[in-house]
DNA sequence: TTGTAGGCGTTATCAT
DNA sequence: ATGATAACGCCTACAA
């Protein structure tokens, strides 16, 4: 058995509740006894039992993480673990733990959910998703309990989230292709039901008008997935039709990188930007310029934001943008 | 506040032991009290306090995983959250919870785990490498605490472990070269610290030997990390010595990388293998031939084992192999 | 400034 | 088959 704070009373010659002040820094313990308790407590080198402090406490100071498992992204794209590292920088220099599951479905999560807050086991969730009408949103709401969402939710009111401005990056792709000279620009996004397929297409209609172009319905290609699969089908289906085009921009690393597969297919050469600068986007021949939305960061300031209503801290706004940066490489012709 | 057994025990009319000993199917139960108090506990939607059934058994059914973070490896490298993956496979399926935490060094490494023994939070550990005089592995043997490492320790007596079969699979390498008719075969290795390094040299002239091919020393190149760097430095300088060779086998990708780069700045064209399957290696011009080693499954073995003898079953074997598969790509002539 | 006592929610031992 | 009771280790009113 652990050494207990009984037993630092014992040695120190005091009671437990007096080593428990010590323990918290309670003002009104004399410079004496702090000082035996502390020797008593080195010597038997005592540590406090976290479990025990929790049911006294109500509160577990561990956060829990909700992965989505949808197929392979997981594995392919590093934003995951980015993000989950992001977390724990600013969970562990707070002392907060973390715990983590994988879900196989929108619905697993929700189980997920529901069993990490009746077991008690956390004190808040981060989401790393926002879905369109999100089952584990609404659930958390109703129970009232405290979470994060990683994207930026349907009903953004009384929740807290982090996200990029995928508005303002769009919008600054588009412009920089514009810039370069193209004018038929394609763009390729996910479905519409995620957010951030919706901020991006904005973004990048906003650019155009704000350019004087007129935008081309038949260039704005909605694909139901994020896969590479649905890049390669949607642009092939584009250059078969012989609409003429001149660049592209994906909300998505693996649109893109589908993309650039039937345009070699096609014998087509053309200038393309994707989303996420994942490590693929630059090991591709020819590399291919991307978006870095910095994922660390979003983590970081994810849990900070979580941890830091936690503990009733005033936060100053709801939610954090983190910026995000165009990296230039060999498909928008820098070398 | 939460629902409590006391709660159900009331309504139900009889004692919380009562209701305890419902929740854990105790079979001198009369089946009359078990449906009341089903129904009580249906009633009031009651679900068991995790943090007080912790300190009663003194067991919290999480383990806890130690992530190191060497360099941009975690990101570049997908192993680690495939391996997180297949730990929650089976952690999950058990009812077991996940702690994770990242760490920047052996030093912080060995203090999160203190930290994780001394609050009293994880019932066992995951290690995620293991090195030559490993400090985890030393302070965790001194504690005599439950804990498993992927990666062969360097004293495996006595502790939990899961890894491949290196020696095989770089035989299987070799051989599969040489049955493609090669014979002057380079091996690039990373540095002979670790058990990997040796285990795959071991494997590659055993190979030789049993196909009665003499290993020829000038073609057993050891670099001293397993970074792309590496492995361009050593081919290129065996590329410039003129002496014959005719295929190529590295015990990492990067490494192998590394050697496809130089091969391509002195206009040569050797079939090449690499280990570990990283996505890169399928998107690499030419694609290039690896050896996945299966990580989900890995990490998938480790929580059995490590959970397996926390519930004091029976464990066949203190170690588990898993298999390895070459994926024949490009660089070896399947188009 | 310090000690006492009760409580956090569950489990396990010992009666009955 | 079921109920009291104590114990897990810590915290915190309240009392002194």
């Amino acid at each position: 058995m652990a050494i207990t704070i009984k037993d630092v009373a014992d040695l120190a010659g005091v009671s437990p509740s007096t080593v428990s002040r010590v323990i918290h820094n309670n003002p009104k313990i004399s410079e004496d006894t702090k000082k035996i308790v502390n020797a008593a407590m080195e010597k038997l080198k005592y540590h406090p039992n976290a479990v025990a402090r929790s049911l006294a406490n109500s509160s577990t100071k561990t956060i829990g993480l909700i992965l989505p498992n949808s197929s392979d992204d997981l594995f392919t794209r590093p934003f995951f673990i980015e993000a989950m590292r992001g977390i724990s920088i600013y969970a562990q220099s707070n002392n907060y733990n973390l715990m983590y599951c994988f879900s196989k479905s929108e619905e697993e999560e929700v189980q997920f959910i529901q069993n990490y807050l009746n077991s008690g086991w956390v004190d808040g969730i981060v989401l790393f998703t926002a879905r369109k009408d999100d089952k584990c949103i609404a659930y958390l709401k109703k129970r009232e309990f405290p979470f994060v969402v990683i994207g930026q939710p349907e009903n953004p009111e009384k929740t807290l989230w982090v996200d990029n401005d995928n508005i303002q990056a769009m919008y600054n792709v588009t412009s920089y292709l514009v810039e370069k000279g193209f004018r038929k620009i394609v763009l390729i996004t996910g479905p519409n039901q995620f957010a951030v397929t919706k901020n991006r297409k904005k973004g990048y209609f906003q650019a155009l008008k704000a350019r004087g172009l007129k935008s081309d319905p038949e260039l704005v290609l909605t694909g139901d997935s994020f896969s590479e699969e649905t890049g390669y089908e949607c642009m092939k289906k584009l250059l078969e039709s012989n609409i003429q085009i001149e660049a592209v921009a994906a909300t998505d690393d693996f649109l893109a990188f589908g993309a650039m597969k039937a345009m070699k297919e096609m014998n087509r050469d053309l200038p393309i930007v994707g989303f996420n600068n994942s490590p693929r986007s630059s090991f591709q021949t020819p590399s291919m310029s991307s978006v870095d939305i910095n994922p660390v960061l979003l983590g970081e300031n994810a849990a900070e934001l979580l941890i830091k209503s936690l503990q009733h801290k005033v936060i100053p706004f709801k939610n954090v943008i983190v910026g995000t940066r165009l990296i230039e490489r060999d498909t928008t012709g820098k070398y």
